[in-house]
DNA sequence: GGAAGCATGTAAGATGTTACATGATTAC
DNA sequence: GTAATCATGTAACATCTTACATGCTTCC
């Protein structure tokens, strides 16, 4: 029975100082929720798990003013867990969603010229994403950043290749496209045709 | 009540032909498994809220040998609020969650040669599905072909930006780090330094 | 002094995945 | 002649998101 990302990423925001649900949540959207955003819910959940399975201690904390808190560690258990986690490669089973490709795969559907601003619409927030990403890259050149610098690098790379695809499609992109009927069929022979990943999980 | 992308994907997957949810499920497989997966049960489900929304009408249709089957096709609403929400501009809410970037983030806890593996690793990943999506680009160079092959070559240069930031990031690596204990303080800092993103939604 | 935000969280619901069911048919 | 695959689907479960609850404090 093997744990999601999510789990391990509470385990390491945990790793950094013990904290409540809330501190977790908040550091989470400080930290990774670029590439693996939490909800708030769902930490409260995953700390509850892992209390439960024995690799976060939670000690309460009275207050006042604000309401009491439940602030959690790491066990030894869970670092460990942790460690083990990080240095074993990454399946990567969420192959990346796009929705917007979805539009562009029956954008046969619609008129050119609509076609032609929700592509532009497009590359303008990924320029957005880009100039975003530049600043965080900018903003952490140092060297105890380099871990989250390149994170941040990773979005940027691929900031600048969706804006480069969308110039490049928009470059390409023919007058008029007739689809055939028989559209299906033909994908699927040009699917079959292809080794390696076409077929199933 | 809006739907989410998935209904929009099934309407699109049904606009092509008339199908049951088994071969919408394999068309699926087949189409855009590769940026939008949609499991079959999902398949299912979607038909039946879509027929209720009365975007779909479905027909059973007796066979011998196999089991019978019930034969979905659009109706005219169900074209219409495609054509809709395919000219609407995208916003894209599921952020691409990268598991690995998780890992980069901690990998300050492991040694450095198990990081450089990793990342090699994935990298080598980056390449398999590079070459894979270097094909059907390859085999989708036809007019008729022209959307699909835009949202392969979207995968392709992601792909490439990948396997370059994998490159980019091996080589600037230093050889140790030493992370702050207030990490976590720092990084808050620098985010809130950082304009327009970094808050909430 | 009312609205918005902070500091805690809980509950309900939507989305997505994995496992199961079943009879025919092809594959070795 | 058993094992895998096809052609239908259903059921159970795990994940994730959105909305709600509550008392204090700050903002205008």
């Amino acid at each position: 029975m093997s744990l999601p990302t999510t789990s391990f990423a509470v385990l390491g925001l945990l790793s950094m100082a013990p904290a409540s649900g809330y501190e977790v949540a908040q550091r989470a959207d400080l930290s990774i929720a670029n590439f693996w955003p939490i909800s708030k819910s769902q930490v409260y959940g995953e700390l509850q798990r892992l209390e439960n399975l024995g690799q976060v201690r939670g000690t309460d904390v009275a207050q006042d003013k604000v309401p009491d808190k439940r602030v959690y560690e790491l066990t030894t258990s869970g670092a460990e867990q942790l460690d083990a986690w990080l240095s074993e490669p990454t399946y990567e089973p969420n192959r990346g969603r796009v929705a917007f490709l979805v539009k562009v795969f029956f954008a046969h559907r619609m008129p050119r010229d609509r076609f032609r601003k929700l592509l532009e619409r497009y590359r303008s927030e990924a320029e957005r994403e880009r100039a975003y990403l530049q600043q965080i890259v900018d903003e952490l050149d140092a060297p105890q950043a380099w871990f989250t610098r390149a994170t941040a690098l990773y979005g940027l790379r691929n900031a600048e290749a969706t804006i480069a695809w969308a110039d490049e499609v928009t470059a390409t992109m023919p007058r008029r496209v007739r689809i055939p009927k028989d559209a299906a069929e033909r994908t699927k022979q040009i699917f079959d045709r292809i080794p390696e990943r076409g077929k199933g999980r």
